[in-house]
DNA sequence: AACACGGGGAT
DNA sequence: ATCCCAGTGTT
């Protein structure tokens, strides 16, 4: 039987007056929940993906100051929108946001649509920013199906639908409009996320604490542990990469600009690649040298390894200092001899910044 | 539908 | 170590 043939039930059961009322009292006072404008919600939500409320506060203040609205963050570099966001992850985000914010001079006159036809149009707006920030700056009736709501309306409704599978989150989302309620959309769907961040978790949720442990059907049954479904994750493989330190006659170190899109697009970090089965790390070095570069190098000193994870593999980065023997630079990419000071400015990911202390005693 | 895309916190 | 996240864009 599907888990969707009990939907009556749900329809019966509401959620949204207990849901409401325990979140008029245990709201969490956040940043972007006071002086509620469009801009500062949209900000709020695009860094608050795949991303936790702590990590996010500090970046928050630190945007807003720097971009206090839609028209600052239209008017600056991408190089400065991608500094602010420097270890946040995702920097598709950085990017998209900084393209929708001059999409909206452009095309709305510099006014952000509060149309979910118009905002959900703009790049880096999905389901889930659209129906966050439409719901809780604009009141559009829209819910949101996050990562926390999927689980806490799971546990609720009992519903043994794969979490994994796309169906589940629009099946989700029917249901839901079912529930919102049309005069405190905002207020629902922030407090079915609270309470999946701080009452319904996923290893021990705090059942004792939840406002709707009364209805919940999967605590009644006794399913709490088992929801929601989710297909196992496949491990992830760990690779070996190898960097260049190669330093100029006033001592500053070349970097290069990745490309603007892909992995980490638009950051700098130090040249240099991933290391092929059964390459030795300095032989690999001088391949990528010679294949980014057009140089022959020769490796110096071992200065670091580090490891890092990243969300389909791990690294494991070692830096070598290597001294040019041969050839001109020349790149596809952009390069700069970087001083401490130039290093400091740019945008590096989090894995070069592990290297950094180490840069220091070279 | 499957995959790529960061990083940090909880367990 | 492993799992989890206030998801979107590309293919």
């Amino acid at each position: 039987m599907s888990p969707f043939l009990s939907q009556k039930t749900h329809s019966k059961l509401d959620i949204s007056t207990p849901l409401i009322d325990w979140f008029e009292k245990n709201r969490r006072a956040l940043p972007w929940r006071e002086n509620r404008t469009l801009y500062r919600v949209w900000i709020s939500e695009v860094m608050l993906q795949q991303t936790r409320v702590d990590t996010v506060i500090p970046y928050f203040h630190r945007f807003l100051n720097c971009f206090p609205d839609i028209s600052a963050l239209a008017k600056a570099k991408l190089q400065n929108v991608l500094k602010l966001w420097e270890g946040l992850g995702y920097y598709a985000r950085a990017r998209n946001l900084h393209r929708a914010a001059r999409k909206v001079k452009e095309e709305f006159d510099g006014v952000i649509p509060d149309e979910p036809e118009a905002f959900r149009r703009l790049p880096g707006v999905g389901p889930y920013i659209s129906a966050a920030v439409m719901s809780i700056a604009c009141g559009h009736p829209i819910p949101v199906v996050d990562g926390n709501v999927l689980r806490g309306a799971c546990r609720i409704f009992a519903l043994e639908n794969d979490i994994s599978h796309p169906n589940t989150r629009k099946k989700l989302a029917e249901l839901l409009t079912k529930q919102i309620p049309h005069d405190r959309p905002g207020d629902f769907n922030e407090a079915m996320m609270e309470l999946g961040a701080t009452i319904c978790s996923p290893k021990s949720p705090d059942c004792t604490g939840c406002p709707l442990a009364h209805l919940c059907i999967a605590k009644r049954d006794g399913l709490i542990s088992k929801l929601p479904v989710k297909t196992p994750k496949a491990p992830v493989p760990e690779y070996r990469v190898v960097v260049a330190l190669i330093r100029d006659s006033v001592g500053r170190i070349l970097i290069q600009k990745r490309p603007e899109n892909g992995l980490l697009g638009g950051l700098w970090e130090f040249p240099g690649g991933k290391v092929e089965t059964g390459e030795t790390l300095p032989a690999a070095l001088k391949r990528e040298c010679r294949e980014e570069l057009g140089i022959k190098v020769e490796i110096g000193e071992e200065i670091a390894t580090i490891r890092h994870a990243y969300t389909h593999f791990k690294i494991r980065l070692t830096a070598f200092s290597c001294t040019i023997l041969d050839g001109d630079i020349r790149s596809t990419l952009p390069l700069q001899w970087a001083t401490m000071e130039d290093i400091a400015a740019l945008p590096f990911p989090k894995a070069n910044h592990k290297l950094f202390p180490a840069l220091r005693n070279e």
